[in-house]
DNA sequence: ATGAAAGCGCTAACAA
DNA sequence: TTGTTAGCGCTTTCAT
């Protein structure tokens, strides 16, 4: 910056001042250090900044796994609409282990981000209060609050009801549900939301016709012969997402069990290869890419200066394809 | 880092020298030094450690779409690679364009990153000069090498021949190739291959039985449909990847054609929901998560100094399955 | 074995 | 309207 100051005959504040408009600049000055700025093929070093603002250009989205195609659209969506005001996304993976998610947490902080985007799993709900106090903006994309952070909530009442009547209407009474791990933070709301709407039109969810696992292919699997193989089975099962979903799929294959005539099989989220499997898997669909949209309108409202924390909800909507 | 000096009562540099391990400390000293660490849950600032250095401990992943399956599972594994080392990986999407490509290269120039891992599409061959330049450790994961730089490059002549005899037992013929863009840095070195060992097991390519268009569902749909509706229908159709060939199945669905019945159908790369269509699809496997290693390997040896360009082969693999 | 001090490149008070 | 200057927090040379 220095050699562009002494190119254009100026101070280094007023290179400084042009580049950024903070300050009223003459109309000749400012196309000097224009050319001189244009001559040297100079930019500003975005680390030096940094450190002087105390803020980087980094934003971090810290979720369950990358390769689950929901967070991958999901991070493509946030990328798309942070990179018009200059900001990266740092992709950071948990595993959705608790220990990892508080070290991610940390380094954020550590890295002084300039804000992060978060799907939490297992950290308590206050885990964000140290990044609020040291002014990182923060939004959390789950279904249930995390103390005073901005969040993006699913807003799945009616997608949840049709899709248990939709289940209740082809004839089945026994419901199934492959739910998330049972110590996630808050349990699993999208296992209670099926439970009270499966009360409200007659379907049965026996205790034993709940599992739980991580919301991975292998889990679904898993879940989903542990459910068939019990003395009740389930007519209908409903998977916490649509990864585990398709693990189920295969379970049912290796089994067996024909989908939807045996069992009806309904997903979550409607990522890209539930179109792509057969028969096409019937779900709930949570839109990745608006709610990367929806993130990053927080967020940057955040770094603009709002400190009042929103919520923002995002609809899901109940998707019938042939799986039920 | 000064209140922790002060709280140990020595200087700042010597508690850098007990952090970074450069010098030896005398051990009371390193003990008090630590306990002040400890006591006051220090820890470094990266941002002006970067400033400093020159150096930040981001890593720039450059790719088409973080959303495509390959890439998403990449960038896991690259992540889990480098995370023990301390580097953070930036996900940037290029969608294939050239004007994206060189300003993503730039700007980690201006960011000092730690280094770039990327898949260029439509970049000069000479594109990293200023990056090597400037002494940013690169690797370029593709089918041809750009410049002298480090170099993940498929082993893939095994796999292409085999897949293409396991066309010509089937009886197939004319065969057909949704290839990758036509202007694409090189052409096209997987249409090439294919070229080459077509040849040698008496299949024909004609001219007009090689499509291009990008690397999407929509390309490869369209680029499918085009075979099919011209004069001479192809037996057996190749794409440069899955994701094309997913879209290829899609339309043939559209169209009332039966894969394999109609007409064969192979992909590349394999990614997680090539198991997941029906027929299973075919394909040649080029292992993600070993990219991912082996480029975060070869990174990490430039990191550490290494300066003469490696290359790194990663074999593919032909995978039968329904679809062929 | 340790300390003093310069300086990485920038921003923003304060001064003129 | 512009300049001077202090420092953000660290690493590293030089001196002790």
């Amino acid at each position: 910056m220095n050699d562009v100051a002494r190119a254009a005959g100026v101070s280094s504040a007023t290179v400084s001042y042009v580049l950024s408009g903070k300050r009223p600049v003459a109309e000749g000055t400012r196309r000097t250090v224009e050319s001189a700025v244009a001559e040297l093929g100079f930019s500003l070093n975005p680390v030096a900044r940094s450190l002087r603002t105390g803020r980087s250009v980094m934003v971090a989205l810290i979720v369950p796994d990358i390769a689950n195609p929901f967070y991958a659209l999901l991070a493509r969506s946030l990328q798309d609409e942070l990179r018009g005001r200059g900001y990266h996304v740092v992709v950071c993976n948990t595993e959705a282990r608790r220990d990892e998610e508080q070290a991610l947490l940390r380094e954020a902080m550590h890295q002084r981000f300039a804000g992060v985007v978060m799907t939490p799993f297992r950290l308590s709900t206050t885990a964000f209060d140290a990044l609020r106090g040291a002014g990182i903006p923060v939004v959390v994309s789950a279904d249930i609050a995390f103390g005073a952070v901005d969040h993006v909530a699913p807003d799945a009442e009616d997608a949840v009801r049709q899709a248990l009547r939709h289940v209740a209407d082809s004839g089945r009474r026994r419901l199934g549900v492959v739910a998330g791990p049972r110590d996630a933070t808050g349990g699993d709301p999208r296992l209670e939301r099926i439970r009270t709407h499966a009360a409200a039109v007659g379907l049965q969810v026996e205790e034993e016709a709940v599992v739980h696992g991580e919301h991975t292919r292998a889990a679904g699997a898993e879940g989903f012969r542990r459910l068939m193989l019990s003395r009740h089975r389930p007519e209908a099962v409903l998977c916490v997402n649509d990864v585990t979903a398709v693990g189920a799929m295969e379970m049912a294959d290796q089994l067996g069990l024909d989908i939807p005539g045996d069992v009806a099989l309904v997903g979550h989220d409607d990522v890209d290869f539930a179109t792509l499997v057969r028969p096409r898997l019937t779900t709930i669909r949570y839109p990745a890419r608006e709610v990367g949209r929806v993130a990053a309108r927080l967020l940057l409202e955040q770094i603009d200066g709002r400190t009042q924390p929103h919520t923002a909800r995002v609809s899901a909507e109940f998707v019938p394809r042939a799986s039920a």
